[in-house]
RNA sequence: GGAGGAAUACCCAAGUCUGGCUGAAGGGAUCGGUCUUGAAAACCGACAGGGGUGUAACAGCCCGCGGGGGUUCAAAUCCCUCUUCCUCCUCCA
């Protein structure tokens, strides 16, 4: 959410900057109304109430004084009556205000280049040799099925398709993998460990801006009105959600373990082989609250700390820095790490790093108490540090052997009860 | 699932039956001061926050006693409803 106070004095020039988004921008135009009304209406009602408050006060007096107070009391009645009515009418348009408010997407920050769509996104920097194989290489849906680790067509029996069983060693390899991002993370990052609800209320998904725009990718529990989470950043940053942080506790910095399931609206027919594109899929996420001086600092380094994950993994990447038509509904400036997948030729998104700056406190009323005792929003940002899923898929491809095997990266190994070879 | 009870400011806690100088007593914690070499104790003082509106900035005004609605000239107080927590029974990993 904007500030409506900001938005209100620099209109054009926020207007302008939102239209490099390329976004619809139909909501926007619907501000100016609304506020002027809506101020106008507040302005009439309060008056009324002060009126009211003050003849109160005197009816009470004359009452104590055993004196007549039916003229007052007879005025007052045609008062609470046009004041229930402005109050209606206020009613309906703060929510239709809210929605308008809602519905618009964050400001993108000035370092992000302009573009369209994917195409236009910038590479920042490159790391790791992409390796050459000497024999034929395969997708990691068949290594995973000729090593019988991964069972995808059980999946498709037993729920439906975007499911997967990890068996045996495959398991063990996405529980190492967590494992080993959670203690890195927690003892040499400076994140605390959450474990997140997966499910959530809607308030949750509103607060971090899933809802009310992108309900569609989302599986909603209806009869409860919950969702089942598409990323831990939902819980998690709502864990702070309608709650004044004591400057002394920020940077608060969480690392936490979730299953995310997403509905995959609109993405049929794509990646519809292997791990790459799931309906539940695990993920460690980076989750964190800083002062609004420090988030862009904060963004570097949070990037850095997902893609150390890359690195001690030994697998081949590069950072994008995204244009802002692909920036997302609520990022300001978001970095996608791009892990090499032999099997596609191609650099896949594996993490997603993102400062929202204080879009998503305004809508989950995150804010902290400063030096001054003044009450400021903080700025939020998160991270996967990694999805686990695609992580999997990048060792299998990157670490396939000519004989069929996958070699467990070092790293890993004290997780794998010493296993050196998948095989 | 059944039967009760509770929710008041940072914490504890009066007030609710009997609506109106309660825009919320009292205590603790916290902060400032006196005393002290320093501290503790004691004493004195401060302590409703948050949101909205408004302003150049103040001021002022509106809303806040778990959330939402209702009754009334007027609601912490009466009515309805939801949520959360607690106790007992039932069930259960």
């Amino acid at each position: 959410m904007l500030d409506r106070k900001q938005l209100r004095k620099d209109f054009a020039e926020i207007k302008a900057k939102l239209a490099k988004r390329g976004e619809d921008l139909s909501d926007l135009d619907k501000f100016g109304e609304l506020d002027e009304r809506r101020r106008a209406i507040i302005q009439e009602v309060e008056q009324l109430k002060a009126e009211r408050n003050e003849t109160s006060k005197q009816i009470s007096q004359l009452k104590r004084e055993k004196k007549d107070a039916s003229e007052l009391i007879e005025r007052m009645q045609q008062v609470s009556k046009t004041i229930k009515e402005l109050d209606n009418e206020l009613n309906e348009i703060e929510a239709q205000f809210d929605q308008v408010m809602l519905g618009i997407p964050n400001i993108p920050h000035e370092s992000v280049p302009v573009g369209e769509d994917e195409e236009d996104n910038v590479e920042v920097r490159k790391w790791g040799d992409i390796p050459s194989f000497s024999f034929e290489h395969k997708p990691h849906w068949e290594i995973g099925k000729d090593l019988d680790i991964l069972d995808f067509e059980r999946a498709a029996k037993v729920t439906g398709s975007r499911f997967v069983f990890y068996k045996g060693l495959g398991a063990k390899l996405e529980r190492a993998l967590i494992n080993f991002m959670l203690d890195y993370h927690t003892e040499h990052h400076g994140y605390e460990e959450l474990l997140p609800p997966y499910i959530v209320n809607r308030n949750s998904m509103i607060g971090t801006g899933q809802l009310p725009k992108f309900e569609e990718d989302a599986f909603l529990i209806e009869d409860w009105d919950y969702f089942l989470i598409p990323t831990a950043e939902v819980p998690v940053t709502n864990f702070h959600r309608d709650e004044i942080l004591s400057v002394d506790d920020l940077p608060k910095k969480y690392v936490a373990y979730s299953a995310c399931f997403r509905s995959e609206a609109g993405s049929a027919g794509r990646d519809t082989r292997g791990l790459i594109r799931m309906h539940q899929f695990n993920k460690v996420e980076l989750v964190q609250f800083v002062k609004p001086e420090d988030s862009y600092d904060a963004l570097e380094e949070l990037t850095g700390h997902a893609e150390k994950m890359l690195q001690l993994l030994g697998l081949p990447y590069r950072v994008m820095n995204m244009c802002t038509g692909d920036l997302g509904f609520t990022a300001a400036k978001k970095y996608d790490l791009e892990v090499w997948i032999p099997s596609q030729q191609k650099y896949r998104e594996i993490s997603s790093c993102s400062n929202f700056e204080a879009f998503q406190a305004r809508r989950a009323g995150i804010r902290y108490r400063d030096e001054d005792g003044k009450v400021k929003y903080v700025h939020t940002l998160n991270g996967s540090g990694l999805a686990i899923g695609r992580t999997v898929t990048a060792i299998l491809e990157n670490y396939q052997q000519e004989d069929g095997s996958v070699v467990v990266p070092e790293v890993l190994r004290p997780y794998m009860g010493g296993i050196e070879v998948i095989k």
